[in-house]
DNA sequence: CTAATGCCGACCAACGAGGTCGGAGACCTG
DNA sequence: CAGGTCTCCGACCTCGTTGGTCGGCATTAG
């Protein structure tokens, strides 16, 4: 459901965490976990994760713990949710087109246009560092510049058109 | 794993056939689901449902099927994945935040900014209608201008350090 | 009337996500 | 120096959602 899994979520928050408070301190995973009340066995998987990927120093025994070892502007959140949750994609095509064996590769028409429904999304992610999450930066005007960029770079009347589209986010959809 | 589901997938599949095709003429469930061999049954099931928002007019019996009842620009990606996937917001706290007895709430730090994620995500699904998805464009200039426009809005230098953040699309993630 | 189509609900199987367990190494304490 | 404890680490398991299927019913062209 277009969702990111709550291993990226924790990755995030893990991450966001270690950025802020563990500039040089090694962090346990315990103290994360009781910080943001969430299953300590899921995120030590995580964060095993995050440091097979170089992107975390871990110290085993007492006084141990975890050291953001990359700069907080380095890592995107796009990189963090395809480490974590396994690859980032749209449909199963895009990840590995001939080892899911897609039998439409010939016949989608879509292929090539959905791909690029994929990178803008991707594009997104990979253009917001980590550092931005910790900011908690909201910026109203920037966020209506992209609004009208996105609809006008290749369908500015469609986009338009519909001009209250946004509207439907949560309409009648939990039955 | 942040990928739209299969469903979402043959429905944007369904109708861009239908924009492309299906002008005036009524088609099938039966002719789109050989044309892209995908399960006749469970389309169906994505048709009734599209249908049912009122995107697609369908005429039973023999020689019926299905109809585009609205423009091909009317409709967006998101508002698809949103009927088809029921909701399409990143974590489940943006979705309904008191129904899932979301503990954290009060100490969730990335609330904010994650949801200012999931904004942008939203944001682009939302200004792709349809029609860009059968008409298969992929400009590489509006895309350059948009990867732009999403790194500069509010954190341009450290977007700008990473500049090549993109290649690491395929590494190595599936073991 | 018959056949073909959409419509609707229930049902089942499989994959992956979320969560849990026991181990191995390193630090601290006595 | 030795034991205990605390940490990371990897494998394991359960459960929910998703994808997919089946049957029956209403509707309409021929």
């Amino acid at each position: 459901m277009l969702g990111l899994s709550k291993k990226s979520d924790y990755a995030l928050l893990a991450l966001s965490y270690l950025a802020t408070n563990g500039e040089s301190r090694t962090v346990r995973t315990k103290e994360i976990a009781e910080r943001f009340a969430i299953p300590a066995e899921l995120l030590a998987k995580v964060m095993q994760r995050l440091a097979k990927m170089g992107w975390l120093a871990s110290s085993p025994g007492p006084s141990g713990g975890y050291t953001l070892a990359v700069s907080d502007t380095s890592i995107t959140v796009g990189d963090v949710v395809r480490a974590v949750d396994g690859g980032s994609a749209l449909t199963h095509c895009m990840q590995s087109p001939e080892a899911s064996g897609c039998e439409q590769w010939a016949n989608c028409t879509i292929r090539g246009p959905l791909g690029f429904v994929n990178e803008r999304v991707q594009d997104v992610l990979n253009h917001i560092p980590i550092r931005d999450i910790r900011e908690r930066a909201t910026p109203a005007s920037a966020e209506s510049e992209l609004v009208k960029l996105v609809a006008r770079d290749h369908s500015a009347p469609a986009a338009a058109r519909r001009a209250g589209a946004s509207r439907s986010r949560n309409e009648g959809d939990t039955p």
